[in-house]
DNA sequence: TAATTAGGAATGAATGTTCATTCCGCTGAA
DNA sequence: TTCAGCGGAATGAACATTCATTCCTAATTA
């Protein structure tokens, strides 16, 4: 069973886009293999069953995604440079992975995700937390729960991902910076 | 074929809450059955199929959460106060109704939804649309996409839910004016 | 160089399971 | 005794998963 190879990424990939768009319960076995050119019994060398498929993509992406807003962190900048850090690092996460936010998104919390993509997933909400709570320490953030913040500022940002996606809306770098200051101002104290 | 029995009502609750926690797809005819104390086949007496079931569900509860929003709506008073009583008739809305916002939610867009569901929808957030417009026009609302503001408000109070209802956190009436404090700041002019 | 072959990789038809839906016998009210 | 309303076993379709077979590739032999 090898570790890496094109048709497990085009599997992966696949099966990322087909979940964030139907939702694991919807997307079958088949329709996987259909979309990656694989037979479908292709999927059971590289992945145990559909549930570690999922799972190794969950974890995959949220890491990734993690990594992604730790780096060149501005730990010593004001909490708006953070803040700022952040909110680019989901921008530019968000276009190199077209479907891995909203995935995670819609999946989080599902019936089929094991321990460890729980406790992936937790972590990546805790350093945001972390950030939070060093903003209301402060005097900067908002004294909310950090969880609601969060979710304002996800729902916001992936809700307009949508719009942008659908051609509903078109992406500038205007709208971005607008959609920021929201989010900045849903949780700065005012 | 009744219009209207106990077990009527009790299947729809029942499917409510299941559609809500797992999802449609995730959700099967036996445990509604079950969680409804009825026979499989007594869901067939009420509604054709499984998409019939949970398109009546949807258009139901999106009608419902319209009028509650329309109801003594004070279309000459402030923005402000305009806003104020639409996030007032979500928190009652959501209160009376536990888990009909999320399931709405969580299934606006699907794919097994019915032309008339959608149209409901989209009704209902052409109100919300419409509000934001005025409010945009006055100067008083933020120059941002009408959806994605949208967004930011369920989104946050949503997931605000989510908490009270997993006991994370204690339902205050400080909690919610700090998050229509917070939702307000996110979609007014600064 | 050309032919042969071993063994991992890939396939998709076959299998067993689970589901939505149907069907038929039972029950209690009139 | 009849029959509307009900329950849950029966049915067939669709699914996840398996497995016998084929396909490739690259090493080996002549």
């Amino acid at each position: 069973m090898p570790a890496s190879t094109i048709k497990r990424d085009n599997i992966l990939s696949s099966a990322l886009m087909l979940f964030a768009e139907r939702g694991f319960d919807a997307t079958t076995i088949p329709m996987i293999a259909n979309e990656a050119q694989v037979g479908a019994g292709t999927i059971y060398r590289y992945f145990d069953n559909k549930e570690v498929l999922v799972n190794t993509l969950f974890q995959y992406y949220v890491k990734m995604f993690a990594d992604t807003l730790a780096e060149d962190y501005p730990g010593n900048s004001s909490i708006r440079e953070q803040f700022h850090h952040l909110f680019r690092g989901m921008t530019r996460f968000t276009s190199e992975h077209e479907h891995a936010l909203y995935f995670i998104k819609t999946h989080n919390g599902a019936y089929f995700l094991d321990n460890t993509s729980r406790e992936d997933f937790d972590r990546l909400l805790n350093r945001l937390k972390h950030f939070l709570d060093q903003g209301k320490e402060a005097g900067i953030i908002r004294d909310l729960p950090s969880m609601a913040m969060i979710a304002i500022i996800f729902g916001g940002f992936l809700e307009l991902h949508q719009l942008v996606r659908s051609g509903n809306i078109e992406e500038t770098d205007d709208l971005f910076i607008g959609v920021e200051e929201s989010c900045w101002d849903a949780i700065r104290y005012h």
